[in-house]
DNA sequence: TGGCAAAGTTAGGTTGACCTAACTTCATTA
DNA sequence: TAATGAAGTTAGGTCAACCTAACTTTGCCA
């Protein structure tokens, strides 16, 4: 079985290899915060469970299997990433949210909140107009002019 | 410092007092799927900290500070399942998630998750049937009619 | 080409959370 | 009131993930 802090040192390869064309020990151990011999203990297990070719002192390359298990994570990364800066969350913190998050959905979860993107990025525009009026009602806690109107509209009714 | 594991502990003692009146250590092993001497280990642990009055024998209760942190975690534990709600995760998985989740969403996060909560109920009827045409889109992988007029017309413009 | 700094590894230890097996306490009822 | 089964605890262990200190390897350049 796998671990959410195996999945995380594989993600964490995955990206690092994307940016930088190579995983070594101390960029890992950089990345996620913690001391280079925990990272060399991840990459022997990471190797004996199949997803990472690990040659001493030549850090690691991810196998096919373990670049799927990497994009999945990291696909789901950037689905609740997109959702929190949707819902105005700061990016930085909404990548880091999004890094802790990731391995807790289900796929019924993940599928729904892709749809859920999918839904407000193809909707259109005029029809889409609500995500500007939560970006204002986030903003001045309060719903904007517009919606008001309405509100009071309905209340009238 | 608290640990995820220690605040899950306090969340369902605190949930087991309000639905059964008390917390016993059987309970709450059933609860959170661990054996009863795994239970008693976290209690003297909790007991320790100040977050539970713990009497060997008798089960715990929360302190003042305990029932504040049991709290929160509910507090957000619920918020994250409304949210998967409404973007039509079943009640049980968005349940079973938002116990996954609700340890890992920074304050930034979980202040935006309400105001995104607080401005879908607020909204007027008339501004909000988004979220219907959402409903629609997750059902039939297509936008409902209304919306595809209004996307051909952008089109059209 | 030899020595040195950076990168990486090994050894040995800690911590949190969990387990099984065996024990104790409690509460009930024959 | 004594015995019995359920509830709870203790003892002793495992495992994943992390650490520090000390070591080895590598790559570079004086």
């Amino acid at each position: 079985m796998i671990t959410k802090n195996l999945e995380d040192y594989l993600e964490a390869i995955y990206n690092s290899i994307r940016t930088r064309g190579h995983a070594g020990t101390n960029e890992i151990a950089r990345d996620l915060q913690v001391k280079p011999p925990s990272v060399t203990e991840m990459f022997r297990k990471l190797n004996e469970r199949g997803w990472v070719n690990y040659k001493k002192y030549e850090g690691v390359t991810l196998t096919r299997e373990g670049k799927r298990i990497a994009k999945n994570v990291s696909d789901v990364h950037s689905k609740v990433r997109k959702f929190l800066e949707l819902i105005q969350v700061s990016s930085e913190q909404a990548d880091e949210d999004a890094c802790q998050v990731e391995h807790h959905l289900s796929q019924e979860s993940i599928g729904q909140l892709s749809k859920f993107i999918e839904f407000i990025e193809n909707c259109p525009e005029e029809q889409a107009r609500w995500i500007e009026h939560f970006h204002y009602f986030s903003r001045h806690e309060e719903l904007p002019a517009e919606c008001r109107a309405a509100a009071d509209k309905g209340l009238r009714d």
